[in-house]
DNA sequence: TTGGGCCCTGAACGGCGATTCAGCGTACCG
DNA sequence: CGGTACGCTGAATCGCCGTTCAGGGCCCAA
């Protein structure tokens, strides 16, 4: 899958990362190979020299800035004393930012692309498939954590963490657009409202 | 705005369509204006005789299909006794279709599209959170019926209406995306399970 | 110093696709 | 029956962009 040296493997990154802001700043239909090696003060030859072609470059820079998403957040979780903390995290986590200091635009706007090439992208779609079933999963094992503990009213974990990544998902869109009803601060508050309300202790919700 | 004549009218609309259905099928990226104009069996020159560039069509084709999926559902609003049933037909219009019999494919394709395009497309982006606030208000206004008529809890419409919308739209990409634990049966289930949990009569939840 | 291999680039190439424009047919008007 | 307006098109334009390719520099091993 990669080619022999360590210093290859760092290269690719760099071409991934760049497709990614690339991607975020001027959105996937406009985004071109040569905005790409600009990006990375190289030539546009070069991109095509890493990745077989512009499609399959798009494909693996989401893919990538996906998992480097997961990897942070799980990092992020070790450091959370309750499950509720946890959850916390995870919805902080999933609330779109300004761009960093250092210009790297936050992973949010990626999103969209990564639905609209999904569609037609086969392999695209099993990546991302995998991926919502794994960012799902870490919601399920938190709560399931958290229901061991006491913390929280037993729930199917499963059914809920579909219900928290989903309207994580609906509120992250609305903030990244700027949507004026819908900031990241109150994005919060309904997220934390909703995992209150579904998971409050001492009222257990059974399945039919 | 429009042309004089209402020929002329119709002609405008059977384009929107033919590229929201472009879009459907292709996608955004890949939406060329010839495709537009084979679908209604036409010359390009056409599609730009009617419209001044590409971006502008694409743009108001993506309104007008939200505009269109509406009045649709305002109409089957009507249809309704109980608050409770209103809110079933909003969760049942929200989920992506299989194409109609005549070709017509599921609005939510579209709504990706609509996303990645507003982040660049003020106009744009102005009329997707016009009719985004207008989804809204709609399920706010049946929650407010529901209350006054002692079939749902008390609570912030406009909170729960931030929150049911984002999780239908969160749940409908999944579904859109033939995600392989989320279909249109398990969307519909999570999102009553919503509901009823949020507006169970009896309890009452206040804002702080 | 030389040879070879790895990264990388400049410079085409080739095709595509948005946009333009001059003009054709037809229906309707007078 | 001429004239005009309108709806539409074929064909050309023109710039762009993905992709290719022949090599050029640089580092390292011998």
């Amino acid at each position: 899958m990669s080619p022999r040296p360590r210093l290859t493997e760092a290269r690719r990154d760099e071409i991934l990362a760049a497709t990614s802001k690339t991607i975020a700043d001027r959105g996937l239909c406009e985004t071109r190979i040569a905005d790409i090696a600009d990006e990375i003060g190289a030539s546009p030859a070069l991109i095509l020299y890493y990745f077989p072609s512009k499609a399959a470059l798009v494909a693996e820079a989401l893919v990538y800035q996906d998992q480097v998403f997961h990897e942070t957040v799980k990092g992020e979780l070790e450091t959370a004393a309750s499950a509720a903390a946890k959850l916390e995290i995870l919805i902080e986590a999933s609330c779109p930012k300004p761009p960093r200091p250092n210009g790297d635009p936050d992973g949010w706007l990626l999103w969209p692309a990564a639905w609209e090439m999904s569609r037609h992208d086969p392999t695209l779609a099993a990546a991302r498939a995998r991926l919502d079933e794994t960012w799902r999963a870490q919601i399920a094992s938190v709560v399931e954590e958290g229901m061991a503990a006491g913390e929280f009213a037993r729930v199917v974990a499963s059914d809920f963490a579909i219900q928290l990544a989903a309207l994580l998902d609906g509120l992250a869109i609305e903030v990244m657009l700027r949507d004026p009803t819908v900031d990241a601060s109150r994005m919060r508050k309904l997220a934390n409202d909703f995992v209150e309300m579904a998971l409050q202790p001492g009222f257990d919700r059974h399945q039919p």
